[in-house]
DNA sequence: CCGGACGCCTGTCGGC
DNA sequence: TGCCGACAGGCGTCCG
């Protein structure tokens, strides 16, 4: 469900309710999320500091002296603050109760999310240490990208979406970009030209920050962490729009499929 | 190394 | 109305 716009939404909504805070209980519903939710979880947490929080990728950082509470949305993944009396709903797996009656509740109905607990450096970690630099940082430019592309023949899309290329780059925002910057998703990524990856790079950060500014995109149900949707679905040019006209006016959005997920482009000004 | 397919899960929606 | 298949915002792993 989250890209990289709705996991920073998701983190700009939650930090002000509990960063500085201390964990006074945590409570592991179901702890079959894609990794097991450690079991020592609760007195790992239980009477230390939240010092800080980051989103790195598509991740949550929750630092702790000793050590950081890594997250992940998975597909179907959120996250709320409510007061810990708010009922509970059925995939809500995960509460991290704060002091200040801040309980911040992880609901994922799939359980591809993750709650992983690791002591040193959290960048060194195994799911985060080979991934891509940020997008909206100064070290993914054009020459990165071009030095990237020269090696892959797959399918520029399935570049971009890579995370060990580029992070956060999710399925709607990859052919949100593309379309911006004119260029046909299935194209071998090594076929195209500087300028146009230049162009690609100025739209990756343009979508993505437009997103993060509209409070993401729900298509169904993504909320912030006060029950809000995000916006950004209004400025979707392609992205669930099949045959509907693009804004070009020179033809229709087509659906197709690339690396099993769904591709929505203009076959009149994308190349 | 790269590229493509698979699988993990539950919920929803459209067609019959 | 009910059933059934298709599909969903991610990503690690496996195989050729």
């Amino acid at each position: 469900m989250p890209e990289l716009p709705e996991v920073e939404t998701t983190l700009r909504g939650i930090a002000p309710h509990i960063d500085g805070r201390n964990v006074v209980a945590v409570h592991v519903h179901d702890s079959r999320l894609r990794w097991p939710v450690p079991a020592d979880l609760p007195e790992k947490l239980v009477g230390h500091k939240l010092l800080g929080l980051e989103r790195r990728a598509k991740y949550l950082l929750l630092h702790f002296r000793h050590g950081t509470l890594i997250l992940h949305l998975g597909m179907s993944g959120s996250l709320r603050v409510v007061d810990p009396s708010h009922p509970r709903t059925p995939h809500d797996h995960l509460e991290i109760i704060f002091s200040g009656r801040r309980c911040l509740r992880l609901r994922d109905p799939r359980r591809f999310g993750a709650a992983l607990w690791t002591e040193g450096e959290a960048t060194a970690h195994q799911l985060l240490c080979a991934l891509g630099p940020e997008p909206l940082s100064d070290s993914f430019d054009v020459d990165y990208l071009h030095a990237i592309t020269r090696q892959r023949r797959a399918p520029i899309k399935n570049v971009i979406m890579d995370g060990h290329v580029v992070v956060g780059v999710g399925n709607i925002y990859a052919s949100e970009s593309l379309h911006m910057a004119g260029i046909h998703p299935a194209r071998s990524a090594h076929r195209i030209a500087p300028a146009r990856l230049a162009r690609l790079v100025v739209a990756i950060k343009e979508v993505l920050a437009d997103a993060i500014a509209s409070g993401g995109t729900t298509l169904r149900d993504f909320t912030d962490a006060q029950g809000k949707p995000g916006y950004f679905r209004h400025h979707l040019r392609v992205y669930d729009r099949e045959n509907l006209p693009c804004e070009c006016g020179r033809g229709s959005i087509r659906r197709s499929v690339l690396g099993q997920r769904a591709t929505y482009f203009c076959p009149a000004c994308q190349r």
